[in-house]
DNA sequence: TCAAAAGTGTTCTAACTACACCCATGG
DNA sequence: CCATGGGTGTAGTTAGAACACTTTTGA
């Protein structure tokens, strides 16, 4: 792109006036041991740790710079990604945090003023298989790790108001979500699903009536096969029926958890 | 604001990159005749509606730069006003389009290159009380009108899009939102709010399940009066109960419609 | 006086809740 | 061999769907 030939004082008017830094963040659950898990990137020479997450370069949608993003951190196509807020509070970055950030990434002093405008972000959650994820730090992190969802440590920012806002929407498109299909492996007991389900709601469910209620939507296939090397009595093992999960869904599964 | 002092192609470089000229637009809801309307503005010289937005100021949210653009289009104060969805999508303006809207704003020939890079915009909807809110159109268009939800002529860009978008938030979130407390007026009968439950959902609901289903909720006083005027018998007119309504919001209503 | 809309009650069914019992397994 | 977790069944309660009758009013 050649610049336009205008003076700097009118680019410096429109810009500040009408153009924003636009990033997206995304929340990336995760589930194991019947914990939830969060992706999180290491900060360095500093307690703190971030979402991954980065400019959305030019002809990209968000949706786009997300799936790239989530791609570069975990080594993962085709996840289940969907906005869900916007955040755009003026205040939601501190001018001095803002410029160490920028700092970090290598943008010169100059270009920093043009970028401390105004810092807006689209919040994307994404569901994915923690078995198959391979977390990977980017160029500005030391480490990227699964971290415990109820107990993350220090966030940078606000990113702790978006991993709690992120949490909130799943919980209330719960029965519109294909929640199982995405953070289980293929193959996965009941007790396991069960588990899931009462992780993200934060309370407990009724063993009995959980399996009553999740096998009248048609959306589970139970195998010919049990989990080994368990203690006790050994579970039996489901995979979802796509077809039928997706069909439900459309509906939201009706009653709901 | 002083310019910063860089090169005109070092500007231009970051801007393409990293900046993103950024808008609210803002699906305005009322209910009037039993029917659904959205409010859009007339485009001058063509026979295009568009939706009431704006571009985000500098230091300010996308909330408030909603809210402020709802407040010069209606009049109204403290407005039930919600983001819902971001339009990123680089092919959502036709270069020709956006050049042309770009222009009719008086926005310079020069600065115009710089929006084009990329129009992004958050999507808001509103529900306002019809009777209260009194349409007013801005600097570049002709006239700003209610028009019905269900046929509001040519929209602008993707905007018809966005009015779809709106409306299925309103259907997902109907059981947690105050409806009925914002698109009707204080005093209102139980047909008239069964009414607006079937405009939203689009189906018939029974009579007498509605009322008794609605009035468990104990989110509505009845009053000591009719509604006068009306052909046949005269319905009993209620108002909400404050209080009760956003307890019961919080849980959301529960079994829903 | 009658058609059309509003107010109230009843019945039937399906879904949810809360349990008790038996089975399989590893320590 | 027994504690622990998994699989299945049942009774009581509640919420939802379907439906009928009476009341009020303007035309």
């Amino acid at each position: 792109m050649t610049a336009p030939h205008t003076n700097v004082q009118k680019i410096s008017e429109m810009a500040s006036r009408h153009l924003s830094s636009l990033s997206v963040d995304c929340v990336v659950f995760g589930f194991h041991k019947n914990e939830m898990k969060v992706l999180l990137l290491k900060i360095p020479y500093k307690d703190e740790w971030a979402l991954p997450g980065g400019f959305i370069l030019r002809d990209e949608s968000a949706e786009n710079a997300a799936s790239r993003i989530l791609k570069e951190r975990t080594g993962l196509d085709g996840v289940f990604l969907r906005q869900f807020h916007v955040f755009s509070d003026p205040g939601r970055v501190k001018p001095r945090d803002h410029r160490d950030n920028l700092t970090r990434m290598n943008i010169p002093e100059n270009d920093i003023k043009w970028l401390c405008s105004r810092f807006v972000t689209i919040g994307f959650y994404a569901l994915v298989d923690y078995t198959r994820a391979v977390p990977t730090p980017d160029e500005f992190t030391t480490r990227s790790e699964w971290r415990d969802l109820t107990d993350p440590g220090m966030l940078m920012m606000d990113h702790r108001v978006i991993v709690n806002t992120a949490l909130d929407t799943l919980r209330l498109q719960l029965n519109n979500l294909p929640i199982g299909y995405n953070l289980l492996r293929e193959k996965f007991t009941m007790p396991e699903l069960q588990k899931l389900y009462e992780t993200i709601l934060g309370r407990k469910l009724d063993r009995r009536n959980f399996q009553r209620k999740i096998l009248s939507y048609r959306i589970l296939l139970r195998l010919d096969e049990r989990k080994t090397g368990v203690a006790h009595k050994a579970p039996v093992l489901y995979r979802f029926d796509y077809d039928g999960y997706h069909r439900a869904l459309e509906e939201g599964l009706k009653g709901g958890f």
